[in-house]
RNA sequence: GCGCCGGUAGCUCAGUGGACAGAGCGGCUGCCUUCUAAGCAGCGGGUCGGAGGUUCGAGUCCUCCCCGGCGCGCCA
C-alpha cells in the first residue's frame, strides 16, 4: 500500500536526520493524511510540527531537515515544506495507475486487509423471542453486522452471535399469552394477562401450534401445558425472527439461549468465582454483586431473595462463557437505554479476572419514523408499530439498511419512510447504485460496439489526465483506508459517506468524460478506469449489505 | 441529584488535535441529437449551544454552565 511505502521513507528520512536533529531513540508515531487540497500535495505529514517541541527547534526548520533527508523514491515527484511545518508530498501520477492495476488484481478482495490473527465476537440484535422485530431492532441488526462485515475486511477473524432470553418473567408472560390464545381458539374461558403480550401475532402462534399439536396440549397438566405453549411459542418466533433476519441480509454464526446458562449451571458457577474472587457476597437473603467497586452507584443484585438469578447473573455467566471460547474482543451492540449495563458489564469482567477494554459496548441512538412528516406510532399496546417485516415489504432491504447507516451510532435518527421510499436523489442508497449501474451499462455498451478491452498492461494509462479521472483514481485509491477506519472507529456510516463520495466522483468523470469513442487508447484507458470503479463501489456496498444492482430503469420525472 | 449521548447551514446530519468547516435535502439559475438527466455545474446560506482553559494549532481535548434525549428496581 502506498501509505505504508511513504511511512516507510518518512521513518528512513527521520533515522538519517536523528543526528543532526538531536533526536533520542524515541521516535514518534509517523501520522500521514490525504491533503485535501492539490496544493498540499497527496500526502501530508504533521511529524515535524510534533518532533518541533521535543527538539527543541522551530517547526519549519525541523520539517526542512526531513525533507533534505528524504530517500529517492520513484512515485515521489517532490516534498515540500509547508504552512506551520507540514511536510506536503506530491506524488507522480504514476501511484494512481499502480492503485489501478491493483484494483483490477485484486477484485472482490481489494480493499481487504491481510489477517491480523485477532478475533473478535459481534454480539447484536439478542431481542427476546416475544414478538416481531421493529425498526430499533432494525438498527440493531444493521450496526452489528456492517461492523462484523468491516472488521472481517480489516483483518479480524469474526463471529456473529444472537443471544436470546428464553427465561425469566417476560417469557412466562409471554407463554402465558400464548396459552390462552390457544385456548381461545378451542372456544375455552381464557384471558391474555393485562401485561401479557396482546399483538395479533400471539394468536397467529396459537393457531400455528393448533395446526401442529391439535387439542392435544390443551388438557395437560396446568403447569406442563403452559411450559410447552411457552416452548413451542417461543421457539415458533424465533423462527420468524429468523426469518425475518434473513430477508434483512442479517446472518449469525450461533444463536445462544440463555436457558442453557440456568441448566448447565454456569451461572451458579459464575456467582461462585465472583463470591471467590471478593465481588459477591449475602446480603439480606440476596446474593450482590459489588458493582461500587467499579463506580456504580449502588450494589447490584444477582440471586433474588427467592432464589432466582437476574438477568444481569446471567450475563456474568455469558461473559465467562464468551471468554473462554478465547475472543480477543467481545463487542455487544446495544441501544442507548442500556448504557447504565455497561458499567456493570466491564466491572463483571474485571472481577472475573478479564481484561476490561476486551469488552467493548456499542451503543446506538433511538430511531424515530415518520411518514411524510407524520410521526409513526411505535406503541406495542396500542398496536401502531410496524415490523421490520413490514419495512422491508415497503422500502426495502437495500434502501432500509442504507438509510440506518447514514448516522453515526451515537446520533439519533429520524427516518421518514416516503423519503426512504423515494427512487430520487433524495435517497443516497440510489444514487451510489445507480453509480454501479451506469458504469455497467457503459462496460455492456462498449461490449455491443464491439470494443475489445484489451490486458491492462498492454494499456497506456497515462492518458487518464482529466481532472475528474485523476478525482476519480484518489477516489478508489481511498477505499483500503476507510475500511480500516471504519474498523477501528466501529463506525460502519463513514463507509456510506465514503461511498456517496466514490458515486460523486464517477457521475462527475461520467459527465465531463465519454469513454467510448474512436479514440482507442482513451477508450481502453477509461474502460479500465471504470471496471476499477465499478469493483470499488461493488466493494463498499458488499461490506454494507446492499446490492450492487446491474441496471436501474430510468423513471423521467 | 448522579450518569451516558447529542447541540455544526433553513431542515437532516458528516467531520479519528491540523492548513480557508463539508454533504444531502429545500430555494434560485443553467446543461439531455451523444455510453441511463435516479445525473452534472453554478449561486445563496455558519457567533461549530455559551464561557473559561490546555496547545505551535481546538468543531475536535479539559472544567463550568444552558438546552434536548435516555438511564439510574430483588423490571426486562
Amino acid at each position: 500500500m502506498i501509505e505504508d511505502r511513504l511511512t516507510n521513507l518518512l521513518r528512513d528520512a527521520l533515522e538519517l536526520a536523528s543526528r543532526e536533529l538531536g533526536l533520542q531513540d524515541d521516535r514518534p508515531v509517523i501520522e500521514l493524511t490525504r491533503s485535501r487540497q492539490k496544493e498540499h500535495g497527496d500526502f501530508s505529514t504533521n511529524v515535524a510540527l510534533v518532533l518541533a517541541g521535543r527538539v527543541g527547534r522551530p517547526p519549519r526548520e525541523v520539517a526542512e531537515v526531513l525533507v533534505r533527508h528524504l530517500p529517492e523514491d520513484e512515485l515521489v515527484a517532490r516534498a515540500e515544506v509547508a504552512g506551520p511545518g507540514f511536510v506536503n508530498l506530491f506524488l507522480r501520477e504514476r501511484w494512481l495507475h499502480d492503485v489501478l492495476r491493483e484494483v483490477v488484481a485484486r477484485g472482490p478482495t481489494f480493499g481487504r486487509a491481510e489477517p491480523t490473527g485477532r478475533s473478535v465476537q459481534v454480539e447484536h440484535v439478542s431481542a427476546n423471542p416475544t414478538g416481531p422485530l421493529h425498526i430499533g431492532h432494525a438498527r440493531n441488526a444493521v450496526i452489528g453486522d456492517a461492523i462484523a462485515s468491516v472488521m472481517e475486511a480489516a483483518g479480524w477473524r469474526v463471529e456473529r452471535e444472537y443471544y436470546f432470553n428464553d427465561a425469566g418473567r417476560q417469557m412466562d408472560l409471554f407463554g402465558a399469552s400464548v396459552e390462552a390464545r390457544y385456548l381461545e381458539l378451542l372456544g375455552r374461558p381464557a384471558e391474555v394477562p393485562d401485561d401479557g403480550y396482546h399483538g395479533s401475532y400471539v394468536i397467529d402462534l396459537a393457531r400455528g401450534i393448533l395446526e401442529t399439536f391439535g387439542e392435544a396440549l390443551a388438557d395437560l397438566p396446568p403447569e406442563e401445558r403452559r411450559a410447552r405453549l411457552l416452548h413451542e411459542g417461543a421457539a415458533r418466533m424465533l423462527g420468524m425472527i429468523k426469518a425475518t433476519l434473513e430477508r434483512f441480509g442479517v446472518r449469525f454464526d450461533a444463536y445462544f439461549s440463555e436457558r442453557t446458562l440456568h441448566d448447565s449451571g454456569e451461572i451458579a458457577e459464575a456467582v461462585r468465582r465472583l463470591r471467590e474472587a471478593g465481588y459477591a457476597y449475602d446480603h439480606e437473603g440476596a446474593v450482590f454483586f459489588r458493582a461500587t467497586a467499579f463506580g456504580d452507584d449502588k450494589d447490584r443484585v444477582l440471586i433474588r431473595s427467592n432464589g432466582a438469578p437476574t438477568y444481569f447473573a446471567a450475563d456474568c455467566a455469558y461473559l465467562i462463557d464468551k471468554f473462554s471460547r478465547g475472543f480477543d474482543r467481545l463487542i455487544y451492540v446495544w441501544g442507548a437505554d442500556h448504557h447504565g449495563d455497561v458499567l456493570r458489564v466491564k466491572g463483571a469482567a474485571r472481577a472475573l479476572g478479564y481484561d476490561p477494554d476486551a469488552v467493548e459496548i456499542v451503543l446506538y441512538q433511538w430511531v424515530s419514523l415518520t411518514r411524510g412528516g407524520e410521526a409513526v406510532g411505535m406503541s406495542k399496546r396500542a398496536g401502531t408499530f410496524l415490523t421490520l417485516d413490514e419495512l422491508i415489504d415497503e422500502v426495502g432491504t437495500d434502501a432500509l439498511r442504507f438509510t440506518l447507516l447514514l448516522r453515526s451510532n451515537d446520533a439519533p435518527l429520524e427516518v421518514d419512510l416516503e423519503e426512504v421510499k423515494r427512487r430520487s436523489m433524495d435517497n443516497p442508497v440510489f444514487y451510489v447504485q445507480y453509480g454501479y449501474a451506469r458504469i455497467s451499462s457503459i462496460l455492456r455498451h462498449a461490449s455491443a460496439r464491439g470494443v475489445a478491452l484489451r490486458p491492462i498492461h498492454e494499456v497506456d494509462l497515462s492518458v487518464l489526465d482529466h481532472e475528474t479521472e485523476v478525482d476519480l483514481l484518489g477516489g478508489i485509491a481511498e477505499l483500503p483506508g476507510r475500511v480500516s477506519e471504519a474498523a477501528e472507529l466501529r463506525a460502519p456510516h463513514r463507509l456510506t459517506h465514503y461511498a456517496q463520495d466514490l458515486a460523486a466522483r464517477f457521475h462527475r468523470f461520467y459527465t465531463e468524460c465519454r469513454v467510448v469513442t474512436d479514440d482507442d487508447a482513451r477508450t481502453q484507458a477509461r474502460l479500465w478506469l471504470c471496471a476499477a470503479a465499478r469493483q470499488a463501489i461493488a466493494n463498499v456496498l458488499a461490506l454494507l449489505g446492499v446490492s450492487a444492482p446491474e441496471s436501474m430503469e430510468r423513471v423521467d420525472a
